[in-house]
DNA sequence: TCTGGGGTCCTAGGACCC
DNA sequence: TCTGGGGTCCTAGGACCC
């Protein structure tokens, strides 16, 4: 356990939705909201679009009228974009400390110890930066804790006159106290849709009665990770998020179809698609996998429709992190839960127990190579390589494996997809003078 | 007609062992 | 006949996050 240092957490406005802004101005002050993959429902509104009552996840076929009657702008994600954007509004950011740790592609959190004078004053600064050199705005909370800095960024969120910034760790005790009584239990990070009901039923309604609850006692009616929430509301800090770098411990790839796929070819097209690109990244990250994940079903929207979920593991005989290898495997799985007459509408995969790639655990039932010198690739390395460094210059899917199909019937419906104005040449803004 | 995708950590319970 | 208690490992599922 350390002594508290101050921390910042620092999230883009409405992300997606600001990211679109910065090469569409004319999209200010109008309600703009970003679709998810297949156009399914909205997963970022501007504060316009919030304003017309559209919820988190909302279905985009419940809010579409909102288009002709309320002026709504949607757009189909464009994570390409997004990334990019989020890459540099990063690497502004971390110019301005040096312990920085990036939490999600729209907000990081990043240590003030050290810094002289106001802190508000510095997170200003660094707001006016993030806006002039990348287009994003931001809001900043501080606090003794990750939990404490997330709850302060709510606050700055709630309260447009403090000018997007809230501190609470240079705050006095009673300040902060009062803010706090005023936020609900469940708008604290930790406290879910499930927590948030039971805390209530035991008089906990606000984030100073949860900061004020015995932690012990907490830890015995819920969970040790909901007592560490409430230490870290009181301001010591117990949460580790662990080192940027890390590998993940599973990749997940899965999407929902464009149209309800009935056929085990069309799903072992998906499914290879899926595979090659999960073992994309398994690669970019440098492990190799021992265990693959396989899962069909079918819409649970439409439970008339033959409901039918199904999922399969396969442990492999080695770890690999060739595709080849981890399609053969999860295209037997798929034979051995495939369910004819179903109408499938999503599918994925989910690459399990990694090791680093360059440790070499031999099949003891394999061949052993043939001598010394024997040009031997037993993870396909060398086209892998090959395929991953084609597909990074030439765009995803310019190099695939055959069974992945060429017509992908069954892909994404994206109707509302604005260009990659920043990563690829063909789609850059040209500004005529 | 139309409802996302990708992660983490923790816990409970079963199998198995001594 | 009597039918303990503690430990480990694994998995499935639940809760949370964005």
């Amino acid at each position: 356990m350390s002594a508290p240092r101050p921390v910042a957490l620092i999230d883009g406005n409405s992300f997606y939705c600001s990211c679109e802004r910065v090469f569409r101005p004319s999209l200010d002050g109008r309600p703009v909201i970003t679709l998810s993959n297949n156009d399914g429902c909205a997963i970022a509104r501007t504060a316009e679009a919030k304003a017309l009552g559209i919820k988190m996840g909302q279905p985009w076929f419940q809010i579409k009228h909102l288009e002709q009657d309320a002026g709504l702008v949607a757009m189909s994600a464009n994570f390409e974009l997004y990334a990019d954007l989020s890459d540099r509004m990063m690497t502004v950011i971390g110019q301005y400390g040096p312990d920085q740790h990036i939490y999600s592609i729209d907000e990081c959190f990043l240590y003030l110890d050290g810094v002289r004078g106001n802190l508000t004053d510095y997170v200003q600064q660094i707001r006016a930066r993030v806006l002039q050199w990348v287009g994003i705005p931001t809001c900043v909370g501080i606090g003794a804790t990750y939990t404490q800095a997330k709850l302060a960024n709510h606050i700055a969120k709630k309260r447009p006159h403090w000018r997007s910034v809230c501190d609470l760790a240079s705050m006095p005790r009673g300040a902060m106290a009062t803010l706090m009584r005023e936020i609900g239990v469940g708008d604290v990070w930790g406290v879910g849709r499930r927590l948030a009901p039971r805390l209530q039923a035991l008089g906990i309604h606000s984030a100073l009665d949860l900061a004020r609850a015995d932690p012990a006692a907490i830890a015995k009616e819920f969970s040790v990770v909901l007592a560490r929430t409430v230490r870290e509301l009181r301001g010591t800090p117990c949460i580790d998020l662990g080192d940027d770098g890390t590998a993940k411990q599973q990749i997940v790839t899965s999407r929902s179809f464009g149209r309800p796929v009935v056929d085990q070819a069309e799903l072992a097209e998906a499914i290879t698609e899926f595979t090659s690109r999960a073992a994309q990244k398994l690669r970019g990250q440098g492990s190799k996998a021992s265990a693959i994940q396989v899962f069909i079903r079918s819409s649970p929207f439409r439970p008339k429709d033959r409901p039918y979920s199904a999922a399969t593991t396969i442990r492999l005989t080695s770890a690999t992190q060739d595709s080849t290898a981890l399609v053969n495997a999860v295209l037997a799985g798929l034979r051995a839960i495939y369910r004819p007459g179903v109408l499938y509408a999503k599918a994925g995969v989910m690459l399990m127990d990694f090791q680093e790639e360059h440790i070499e655990q031999l099949d003891l039932f394999s061949p052993a190579p043939a001598g010394p010198g024997a040009a031997r690739d037993p993870g396909g390395t060398a086209l892998m390589q090959t395929v991953d460094h084609l597909n990074t210059r030439f765009g995803r899917g310019a190099v695939r494996l055959a069974s992945a199909g060429i017509e992908q019937g069954w892909a994404n419906r994206q109707e509302r997809l604005t260009p990659a104005y920043t990563t690829q040449w063909g789609q850059i803004p040209i500004v005529r003078a």
